[in-house]
RNA sequence: GGUGGCGUAGUUCAGUUGGUUAGAAUAUCGGCCUGUCACGCCGAGGGUCGCGAGUUCGAGUCUCGUCGUCACCGCCA
């Protein structure tokens, strides 16, 4: 389904600048209404058929299936030729379109086929290591490495397809609202917030570095001030950082900034641009985003990412459960559950695998407390030993649990066990099928906090970033309870992924300054570092606030794909490697030299 | 940096409590076959059980190390 609309969007079967000389029609292209025509078709041997006498090819390019055929009446030259050919082999066949005697349905060329006049082939193929299907016998591995192959496949051009639609979609409705599309460098400076950076040595200046955005982030602000007024990219962005399903080192964000504009207003735009997408690409109605401060997400959810499809909200037990001298609960710093409907049917097993998946080391709950709703308004509990039936009868009330119904408590450091609440209710959620693929939930999650406390480097940093605008509300709390400050800070959450966050930027040198200073920087070093930004503010900086989605995960949600591997032509594996060029290598002596470097490696 | 899974034929996998000659499917090659479309049938070839060490009379199987890969935690403003 979703293939299909990607397909007929940007490319219809045809192939609208035909070479006559390699073919007049694609695979993918003729249909009963062609019979008796003279045609040249050119694509790769998907699957050779010998019946003896007669033989069928199916002959494959980006656009579908054609069938040829082969009797004992062809000529010698052809049924010679036919003998040499081999799976993925790049042939060009000329024949006339005839009806088939007995039809296909399944594929849309299905009623015709070609009756061979000649083949020639225009360039053989070894055995390929792993089919060429939608259900191919390759691994992940092998298809990495020989990604050119997998690349045939169906279901990975289906994606990259999808991907394009989406990149078209975007840029049409960003032209149309006025956007300028504008290319930032990637040769840029190292800063020390944020992620690390990958870095690029300079011949020409020796010992000194470039380094490869993490996002055009003060770019765009320059641009701003530079009169542009609504910009947006496209753009390769790069975070020297391990790597995770919905992670790559190099990935692409949809980057967009505005001029005389408050947050409402990114927050419209972009919430016209998802629908927009929505639409276009899925023909998916999606109804008007909520909006929620990053509080109530933490409180209802454990999350800052909300996963809105479904319910099974947490609710805090702390107050609930505690002097009943249940030694766990009662050293506790934080009790709290979820409410899982109808589960009270859950057997030992179940429950004993649901325990054992909180004690994993990702999870890191000791134990897992369970509460069982039954029909006849009693409860069985696993900590029946401490607690009367009318002390569950409370908690059952906190959360709103229905006969039927099985509470799951999680106890422990606040932190930890909010976190791991959230984890389980998202396990229950799938395992309930509460999270169906093809329903979309987008939410703006608001008002993060501006800074956030790092134990490590006792510091406060930016939980966004160092541009981010405080509240002008909470402006005045920014030296004395600086943990306390808002900020307008936005992120655009869908299905539970971040598919987007943004904020309203500083545009003022000395509130800039101020920032900097919280976050540890010597006014020498924000003048080193960011000096530029500071000045430019000094002449003129309009207010200006913007946005970036992670596209890759966008067109992966669009998909209905986990990975965001799926929806980029060339990704790099766990290690950040590229198996199939494989890079990263080493270089030469000579080219070390030139660079002024010098390794200092451990035996390898 | 850490936790866990996986690594056996070209490929995807099975392989019981440590015990005879390591199997299946698929791919490849050969033969038969006139309506197939995951064609069918018959046959053949194909193995450094990731690598190294250890335990044992005996290791694909157990232990340790190592490499690769995947998922996750840390990390990712």
């Amino acid at each position: 389904m979703k293939a299909e609309i990607a397909k007929n969007f940007l490319f219809s079967q045809t192939n609208k600048t035909i070479a006559i000389m390699y073919r007049t029609h694609t695979c993918g292209e003729l249909r009963i209404k062609n019979v008796d025509e003279e045609v040249t078709l050119s694509g790769w041997v998907q699957r050779i058929r010998d019946l003896g006498a007669m033989t069928f090819i199916d002959l494959r390019d980006r656009y579908g299936i054609t069938q040829l055929v082969i009797d004992e009446n062809s000529s010698k030259q052809l049924i010679d030729t036919f003998q040499e050919l081999g799976r993925e082999y790049v042939i060009q066949a000329k024949g006339s379109v005839k009806e088939r005697s007995s039809k296909n349905k399944n594929i849309p060329t299905g009623e015709i086929e070609i009756d061979l006049n000649s083949i020639s082939i225009l360039s053989p193929s070894k055995v390929p290591p792993f089919t060429i299907q939608d259900e191919t016998d390759g691994g992940d591995e092998l298809r990495m490495k020989y990604r050119y192959l997998d690349l045939r496949r169906d279901v990975v051009q289906k994606n990259l397809i999808l991907r394009a639609k989406v990149a078209h979609a975007i840029r049409s409705y960003l032209n149309n609202e006025n956007f300028i599309e504008t290319e930032t460098p990637v040769l840029i400076k190292s800063t020390p917030e944020g992620a690390r950076d990958f870095v690029v040595p300079s011949r020409m200046n020796p010992g000194e570095f470039y380094a490869l955005p993490q996002s055009p982030q003060v770019f765009k602000q320059l641009l701003m001030i530079g009169g542009f007024d609504k910009y947006y990219q496209i753009v390769k962005c790069f975070r020297d950082e391990d790597l995770r399903a919905d992670r790559q080192p190099e990935f692409t964000q949809i980057d967009c900034e505005m001029s005389f504009v408050e947050q409402n207003d990114i927050l419209n735009t972009f919430e016209g641009l998802t629908k927009h997408l929505f639409n276009e690409v899925l023909e998916v109605e999606v109804s008007e985003f909520p909006r929620m401060p990053y509080f109530e997400a933490m409180e209802r959810y454990g999350s800052d990412k909300p996963d809105i499809r479904f319910g099974m909200e947490l609710k805090n037990l702390t107050e609930t459960v505690k002097g009943n001298n249940f030694v766990v609960f009662d050293s506790a710093e934080y009790i709290g559950g979820i409410c899982a409907e109808g589960c009270a049917s859950y057997t030992r097993k179940q429950l004993d695998q649901l325990t054992n998946w909180v004690k994993r080391p990702q999870i890191g709950s000791k134990g897992l407390v369970y509460v069982k709703c039954n029909e006849d308004g009693t409860f069985k509990s696993s900590v029946d030993k401490f607690y009367s039936q009318d002390d569950l009868k409370k908690w059952a009330e906190v959360l709103d649990a229905k006969p039927g119904d099985i509470i799951f408590v999680l106890s422990g450091e606040k932190n930890q066990t909010v976190s791991a609440l959230c984890e389980l209710r998202l396990e229950m959620g799938n395992q309930l099928g509460l999270r169906d693929k093809n329903t979309y939930k987008p939410l703006w999650v608001v008002d993060f906090p501006l800074l956030e406390w790092d134990d490590e480097s006792k510091r406060f940093h930016a939980m966004h970033h160092p541009f981010t605008s405080p509240k002008p509300e909470d402006t005045s709390m920014l030296e004395s309870d600086p943990g306390k400050v808002r900020a307008n800070a936005y992120d655009l959450v869908i299905n539970g992924v971040e598919i987007g966050g943004g904020s309203v930027r500083i545009f003022n040198s000395e509130l800039q300054s101020r920032m900097f200073d919280l976050l540890g920087f010597t006014p020498e070093e924000a003048n080193n570092q960011f000096g530029f930004l500071m000045n430019a503010f000094k002449y003129g900086a309009p207010p200006h606030a913007g946005i970036a989605f992670g596209f890759d995960r966008l067109v992966s949600l669009f998909a209905g794909l986990d990975s965001i591997r799926d929806v980029i032509a060339f990704p790099k594996n766990n290690s950040g490697r590229d198996v199939m060029i494989d890079s990263p290598s080493l270089v030469s002596e000579g080219q070390l030299k030139e660079l002024s470097l010098k390794l200092d490696m451990k035996e390898k």
